[in-house]
DNA sequence: TAGATTGTTAATCGATTAACAATC
DNA sequence: TAGATTGTTAATCGATTAACAATC
């Protein structure tokens, strides 16, 4: 339980924990913080506070019971009712999104698949046939879909933007390289693949002249 | 100039900037802070910082001249020498990353895509060969590429990081949802879907939690 | 008992926001 | 001059890290 409030940043650190708790053979019973931070990279205080905060089954010198641990993690990424989601534009993007495995994992429910193209309309993603860009809003609104995906060309995504919120979608996942107008009480998050490929390779670049300037000094194989 | 360290969280922004500047009809010579958090949906001030940031042709009253502005942001984002990745998994995921338009924007180079599967190897992906999984670390280590992308099915990402390892890439950024062991001196990013659209829904949720707590007062339509 | 691990309380760090002086 | 906008300096906020007491 306490499920009060989790920081974005934990919300983010909980599949990760979910996955290596899954990872682990099945006799193992119980895990510690120490250990699912050194397996995963990542600092050892955070992760206590992280389990913490989730599961109150921990104890001292014994850690936490993996079978408690897990269905606490994965009751607070479900819980609560499911929430349907679109995807706009069937491209191969789009397509992969649809087919991406593990949306029932977070409570998600994959309602409708649109595109524009009258070629692909009937024909079907997974169970799912494609239907006409034109019904977006319509669609929406008859499903109560209320996050949207747009993965249609750049030009196109305002159009589709403007559909979705007319259908009453709330939150919009814009993987199109395109700056979108949305009424302020409607969440846009962008996505641009390339911008944050970009970031990573910063990244890398930065360490790399971070371990130069130390002459490769202090570090261990 | 200035380019002394920018935070993360303006490198994010700085794509957002630049689509903005881009989008901009030919004859708009300037543009100040304000219009762009207001086009934006960001605040006031966090843009008036990023953008003093990253250049100093901004004057009182006038705002920014575009064409400057755009130039500082860009050669920001592209800056160091081309970086090259790879994406392992020619899969729907892989092949619409493969395709995603806009990496030399960043500086980036896809250098080379690989596959397991002997009926696909030799294929072409757009003007790229598909080459076989197999030659993974000896294709990363002759073509220098230090960064590579996993788009492969979960059971296979691990044998695929090690080849990435093998091969001197130091960046991966893995979309299969699976975790990864890696020596500390590699970044791994794991990238999941399924767990950031879970997160989005979430904050739909917790929104129309907020709303309906305040009874629907002081909306402003 | 001894020691590993939890969980909490305080300190640090980074980013955002607010306030305000400088300037065209 | 007046006013909008920049850019800087201080305050707030949130998350991470560090230190330590509690406990099995």
């Amino acid at each position: 339980m306490g499920a009060e409030h989790l920081s974005v940043q934990t919300l983010r650190r909980l599949p990760r924990y979910l996955g290596f708790l899954r990872s682990l053979p099945a006799g193992v019973a119980h895990v510690s913080a120490t250990q699912m931070a050194a397996a995963l990279g990542l600092g050892e205080v955070a992760v206590r506070k992280d389990l913490a905060a989730v599961c109150n089954g921990g104890r001292p010198r014994t850690g936490y019971p993996v079978k408690r641990l897990t269905g606490d993690i994965h009751k607070l990424l479900v819980c609560r009712e499911p929430a349907c989601f679109a995807i706009v534009g069937m491209g191969r993007l789009g397509r992969a999104l649809a087919g991406y495995p593990g949306f029932a994992e977070y409570g998600l429910h994959l309602a409708a698949v649109f595109d524009e193209d009258p070629a692909l309309i009937g024909s079907a993603v997974g169970p799912r046939p494609i239907l006409p860009s034109a019904t977006v809003a319509a669609a929406c609104r008859e499903n109560g879909i209320g996050i949207g995906l747009i993965t249609v060309p750049p030009e196109a995504a305002q159009d589709v933007c403007d559909a979705l919120v007319a259908g009453g979608v709330r939150v919009i996942w814009n993987f199109a390289p395109a700056h979108l107008a949305a009424p302020p009480d409607v969440t846009v998050q962008h996505e641009n693949m390339a911008a944050s490929l970009g970031l990573l390779s910063r990244h890398l670049a930065d360490e790399f002249t971070k371990e130069t300037e130390n002459g490769e000094r202090g570090k261990q194989g």
